[in-house]
DNA sequence: CGGAGGCGAGATAACGTTATCTCGAAGGGT
DNA sequence: ACCCTTCGAGATAACGTTATCTCGCCTCCG
């Protein structure tokens, strides 16, 4: 910028009004300003910038995997750019102690805010981030034993809707095998499960089938859900992961087992029939999200909302399958 | 930082050097000075850092789509994790304004060395950068126009490989259906394609079908390549993408089409038969593009290297299935 | 014709770090 | 006893920006 300045001839604040289109500049210097610009190819230092401004112009997004499919991050990267600010993302990979590094790194870095998917339950290195006055969202589960901003599919609404789907279909024996109990959507989802199986009066015994995602125990659980003298007719599942293992372990089995699943995919509607889905709204969860954050930037002292977003069912086919066929 | 000095009485560079692990600091000052910083939850400030150091510790990674699935992706975290330096992704969604947007912020930004996925053709504004010292690698396809670091799969060897495995198990009419020609992986497995098919003294007429993924685009090639006089037993796909669509196009067909696919993923065990495919080695490529940027960072005059990583045909069943079952 | 007011542009001081230099004290060797 | 070395720690100057203040010039009005 120095270079730039003794190039154009003018002071180093003229270049500076330049590059910010400071309107209190002259249009020969500004010509003259420009052209030493362009011959220098000058880049102004963001560093430096953000030091002198305070502000970053940067949200950052701590998700699960970036690799995988997830359209939340694909909607709040559009969000966020139609509010002119950069998203830089980064993986925990399921790892609380990434998990915390890459959040602090982000911190240090003095991004305006943080779009967090939070996981296991230590989070409290995040209290003094807070109380500094970190600007955090939590996206797809809240955070455990903090109260900060969250929005959340509906899950229970979401399990209700598979639920009574498959009933309506007049399904009796309806068997959930999903994700483990210690993630906040796997305990959610199968804890609505059973809410469900009560409220129709169903017994809970041997339908419910939490835990980790290995195709052992999935094929395992699906066994065991179809034998016994009363098999189930239908099950629904708590994940996409879940729903291709599932789908893997029925294929080729003689009877035919209806199925709803959590989470629409890309492969909902390359199987034979079409997977029946609750559907997550992921454009509505991220845009909300970068609302939500932008508005606790801006007020740092606003309440804590925690919002819930409805869930839809697709019907496709699988969930459609009457007992017995 | 002041407050930290005051708090502990000590000066400002004293702090510097307990937050950097100075050896040259006495454990009693030390351990007063880290009383201060836990007390006033003190956070050293990455930008003034990094200001002051001109190195940011950080990565770029521009990519097509950072909420798809992208085993590069994540080998590029591991890789860079492991080299103790912070990758922080963003997506360009195959726009060419928005890669220019992206990766002139991470300059701006001056990140340590950028992975880009480059996208159309348009890339003359790199030129000022990488003049100005700029470290770039890209990724699945190079720079085009410029000489620049790249790690691509090798894609023609993996066309080969895919039509040989084809001819091998009896098929003597094998099409191609893939991406569009303007971007380069479907230029240039198509070409592959035509190759093979001129080294095989087979027609390539009615049998290579690239162009842009459209559900309706590829319906209708695959009708193509089906029916006239004498149509293909085989085909092979260009993409992952492809091979989905085609698969739902052959799927309730009569007669039984060998498919081999490129590009393995999640679908590919999860349909009937199991997907035949052509895997790209991301783990390989990933890891090689940091190597290859972390060497450019430490020599920025070394010599451009093109890097082919080699494919691998996985035999599944689907391009198994003899001509006419 | 003189002074007030406005406007364009320069000098200087921050922002929060770290590197260099300096300095004081302590210790050991002659 | 003196000097030299060593080591710990402070003062100061950068890194590359922008905000504030100031100043000079031009214009317009009394």
């Amino acid at each position: 910028m120095v270079d730039v300045a003794r190039e154009a001839g003018v002071a180093l604040r003229t270049v500076s009004r330049v590059v910010n289109q400071d309107p209190t500049v002259g249009s020969d210097l500004a010509t003259r300003v420009h052209a030493a610009i362009a011959s220098l190819e000058y880049q102004p230092d963001e560093r430096a910038r953000q030091l002198r401004l305070g502000v970053t112009g940067t949200l950052g997004a701590a998700v699960r995997q970036l690799s995988h499919v997830n359209p939340v991050l694909q909607a709040l990267e559009r969000s966020a750019r139609a509010a002119k600010l950069m998203v830089l993302a980064a993986s925990t990979e399921d790892d609380e102690q990434l998990e915390r590094d890459v959040v602090m790194s982000m911190c240090r870095r003095r991004f305006d805010g943080i779009i967090l998917e939070p996981i296991g339950s230590g989070h409290d290195y995040l209290v003094p981030e807070l109380d500094a006055g970190l600007s955090l969202v939590a996206v797809d589960r809240p955070v455990h034993g903090l109260d900060v901003d969250c929005v959340i599919s509906d899950n229970v609404a979401g399990i209700e809707l598979a639920f009574e789907h498959l009933v309506r279909h007049g399904h009796e024996r309806v068997a959930y095998i999903g994700d483990d109990e210690r993630i906040f959507t796997g305990h959610e989802r199968a804890a609505a499960f059973r809410g469900c199986l009560a409220a129709h009066g169903a017994p809970a015994e041997g339908m419910v089938h939490p835990g980790r995602i290995e195709p052992g125990r999935i094929a395992a659980a699906v066994h065991t859900v179809l034998s016994g003298p009363s098999p189930a007719t239908a099950v629904v599942t708590g994940n996409a992961t879940t729903s291709v293992e599932v789908l893997r372990c029925l294929r080729g089995g003689s009877e035919r087992v209806a199925v709803v699943g959590f989470d629409d995919s890309e492969l909902a509607t390359s199987l034979r029939p079409d997977l029946t889905v609750v559907a997550q709204d992921a454009a509505t969860i991220g845009g909300t999200a970068i609302d939500m954050l932008l508005a606790r930037i801006a007020d740092p002292g606003r309440p804590v909302r925690r919002v819930t977003v409805p869930v839809e069912l697709i019907a496709r086919g699988s969930g459609e399958s009457p007992p017995g066929a």
